[in-house]
DNA sequence: CCTATATTTAACCTATTAGTTATTTAACCT
DNA sequence: AGGTTAAATAACTAATAGGTTAAATATAGG
């Protein structure tokens, strides 16, 4: 059979944290989070060159973290947040699970299915 | 010279975000949230193989997302929340730029300074 | 118009990722 | 012991990521 071709479009969540892994892009919106501020200036003091730095910035950009704009020679970089609620929606589902009295309530909503999670598949024998 | 050795262990956070970029890693990672698994039943219905799944877990397992414990013949996989709540953490310094309210109190502070923020270097003409 | 400054683009390199198939390991059940 | 089921590991592959150096592009300014 053909190697498996397995290439998607990426959807905005898995662009913006798979642009957020990477720790060089996250102080560049570290960085971006107290102003705007031109490409070499953000290169400077992260001991980045300047064509890894735009190519960062074109990885941020692209997930909408960052927006530019020509401003004479330079350009001027702004954090753009969406992406970042976005994921703090996503997150929020998550939450019960480290919040210790939602955790109670959770750990209590489960006791009161009585059933070990019909739809989890977490019995003894677990289907196929 | 020799070309560039750009290798770093990666922090906490990129493993997190870099675990969680990949939409099939969250997709097991919602099954979790309704309770423990074994690995094939994660498999299935995401129409993943075994072994890719089994990677997945790893990469999951290594950013402290979820552990497996065995159990008979099979491996039970459970959600780990830590991460997820570091994750919460770091976004949290990001609120203020999608929360309204927060957004115009930081505004306010900004203008406060008076300056166009010395420790930016967003000015006219940005340091070198 | 020419030159300096700021940034992007091109071409290239290496390591990592996400998948594959084939083989092992582990535990259960007669 | 032998067979079956569950999962991991090995070996391989194609695509992506993050970096490099060198060349191109855009704007400002004498």
């Amino acid at each position: 059979m053909s190697p498996a071709q397995h290439r998607h479009v990426p959807d905005h969540l898995s662009a913006t944290l798979s642009a957020l892994a990477d720790p060089n892009r996250r102080a560049i919106l570290a960085r971006l989070a107290q102003g705007p501020a031109p490409v070499g200036s953000l290169a400077a003091p992260l001991g980045l060159s300047l064509p890894a730095t735009s190519k960062h910035l074109t990885v941020l950009e692209r997930a909408g973290l960052v927006s530019r704009h020509r401003r004479a020679q330079w350009r001027d970089c702004r954090l753009e947040a969406a992406p970042l609620r976005e994921l703090a929606g996503w997150l929020q589902t998550y939450r019960r699970f480290w919040d210790d009295s939602m955790e109670r309530l959770h750990a209590y909503l489960e006791q009161l299915q009585s059933q070990p999670d019909p739809a989890a598949g977490d019995q003894k024998h677990p289907g196929r």
